[in-house]
This record gives structure tokens, C-alpha cells and sequence, in this order.
DNA sequence: CTCTAAACAGAAAAGATTTTCATTAACGGG
DNA sequence: CCCGTTAATGAAAATCTTTTCTGTTTAGAG
């Protein structure tokens, strides 16, 4: 938590209430939330919540690395946070439940040598995103059946 | 092109003139394209065509596999049509030109195995997309200076 | 704690995308 | 071809997202 928030001051971006709520927000729970997602548990804390607000926040956020965007199946942007601190690795997000899991999995330099010598170009980055089925949605519950 | 026409009778959508141009557009440039860049140049071959037509063409032809979207830097959604039949295969992007490469690359199976070790989760697909500079982009040509 | 400068927040407006609906175009069978 | 069926189209309206602008909050100095 601390460690967001000072992410937030390194870049000149003051800890308001309502950033503070959308990082534990983001935080409690690792999932992908829209921006109405959002805005509606803000509602909780705070009488106001304009949606420019949350808009505006989200994307503040996405421009200094402090959340991440996935498109859903309908195009639909998406937002997450990323708990791990290294720098190349990629997400796993489950379909049923929206849960996002972070890898240690990153093949940048298999990927430039691939394009170095198929297409004579440089591969800068490259952006992976693997869906499926989470280990807690893949099998219904023995315990904990609806 | 042929083949496109022969996807889009396919799926009970009719071989409209607006429709066909918007095939040709994507083929004759293998480039990410904006919904207002296509909408533009439709407009050289039509008096009239609506911003909610071309918004719609392009998402039908991309529920039916015929485009793929892309996300821009600016998290802004582009199409481009893949000239490939390989079903298992990602891109190459390159970020000057915005040209689209179809690339031979695919991890799926790596990709299950890791999943399944890693988080014991079921990976259905990945999606990667790789961005770079490409061999026309990457050096200043000599005959053609601007 | 008080004060000031800088940035933030929400309301309203502007811009972008999607939906609705009446008209027009595509297609298949005479 | 001509016609009937079905789907596509554009205008207008609805919805979603971003920008503008002014009052409010934050952060830091004193
Ligand atoms: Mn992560
Ligand atoms: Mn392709
Ligand atoms: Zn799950
Ligand atoms: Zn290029």
C-alpha cells in the first residue's frame, strides 16, 4: 500500500481520498473492474464521486504504470493493478471470475531474436495476456456449493 | 478477396458495396486502421456513408473473425485485417507506420503447461502482440530522403 | 496552525460511440 | 428481370467518455 501511494508522489499526483480509494479498492481485490465498477464502490465512501473523477484517476494511473488495461472478450476496456514488482512479466486472467495473476513469464528475448530474423525488424516490447479458467473456477467446490 | 466475400456470405451477413470497400481498404494497406480513418476514406467512393455503419461493419467483421483489433499507445482500439489462414499466429506492429506483420510465433502449448504448473489454472488462449520498429521504418533510407 | 501555490473535483458542455427506427438495398425464387 | 423477404443504412436520439472551467482540497513553508 505505502508503496502505491508513493509511486502516486513520485509523480506529482497529490494522495487525494479518492485515489486512495481506488488503489485499495484495486488492491483488496486483484480482479479487472470498469470504470462504473469503480465509481459504484466509491459510492460507499463518498457522497460525491464525479465519474470524470474516476475516469480521469484510472487513466492517470495507467500513464504512470500504477494500473494496467485488458480488453475484455466484447472490447471493452478494463482495469487492474499489478502486485509484482518486476518489470517484464505478464498477466493470467480468468474468464468467469475476472481474477488477474501475475507470471513470471516473459520470452522478450526469444521474441526479438524471432523478428530480428523472420522480419529484419526490432521488437521493442511485446504485450501478452493469457485467458482461462482460475484454479478456484475450474472445478465446482465440493464445500462451498450454491 | 474472394475468400474475405466468401467469409462474410458465411455468416448470413450480405456482400454490401460499403462492406466490400471496407475488405479492399484493409487489404490494399496492412495497417492498423481507426474507425474514423476508414469512415474517411470511404468517403472518396461514397456521398454518404454513416459514422454508425462503419462502426458497425467493423465490429460484425470482428465477431466473425474477419478483423482483429489492436490497442494503440493511447489505448485507443484500431483494426486491421489478417492475411494469414494459419489459425494459431500473433502480429508484429510496428509503432512508426503502423504496418501489421502476421508472424509464424505461437506458445500455446508452452504457455498451457506453464499455467497449469504455475497456478494450476486451464489456459484457453493468449493473445500477443508485438511492437517494434520494421525493416522499411528502422533505417533512413538513402534513395528516398525527405 | 495558517497561508499560499498548485493540483483536484464536480458540473456542464463537448465529443465519441451505440441504439432506435423508418427507409433503402441485397438476395433468392419465380 | 420482378417481386417479396430480410437485412443494412443513415438520421436522430441515447449513452458513454473526455474536456473545460471554477470552486475546493492538498501539500508544504513559515
Ligand atoms: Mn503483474
Ligand atoms: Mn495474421
Ligand atoms: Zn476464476
Ligand atoms: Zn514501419
Amino acid at each position: 500500500m505505502e508503496y502505491y501511494l508513493n509511486i502516486i508522489k513520485q509523480n506529482n499526483l497529490k494522495l487525494t481520498l479518492r485515489r486512495i480509494a481506488v488503489i485499495k479498492l484495486l488492491l483488496n481485490e486483484h480482479r479487472l473492474f470498469t470504470v462504473a465498477e469503480v465509481r459504484h464502490r466509491l459510492k460507499n465512501d463518498f457522497s460525491r464521486v464525479g465519474l470524470p473523477t474516476v475516469y480521469r484517476i484510472l487513466q492517470q494511473f495507467r500513464e504512470i504504470g500504477l494500473v494496467q488495461t485488458a480488453l475484455s472478450a466484447n472490447d471493452h476496456l478494463r482495469y487492474f493493478i499489478c502486485t509484482s514488482r518486476k518489470h517484464d512479466h505478464h498477466h493470467f486472467i480468468c474468464s468467469q471470475c475476472d481474477r488477474v495473476y501475475c507470471l513470471d513469464y516473459c520470452q522478450q528475448n526469444q521474441i526479438e531474436k524471432y523478428i530480428e530474423t523472420e522480419l529484419h525488424a526490432r521488437a521493442d516490447y511485446h504485450y501478452l495476456q493469457i485467458v482461462g479458467l482460475c484454479e478456484h473456477c475450474r472445478l465446482p467446490k465440493a464445500q462451498d456449493s450454491d
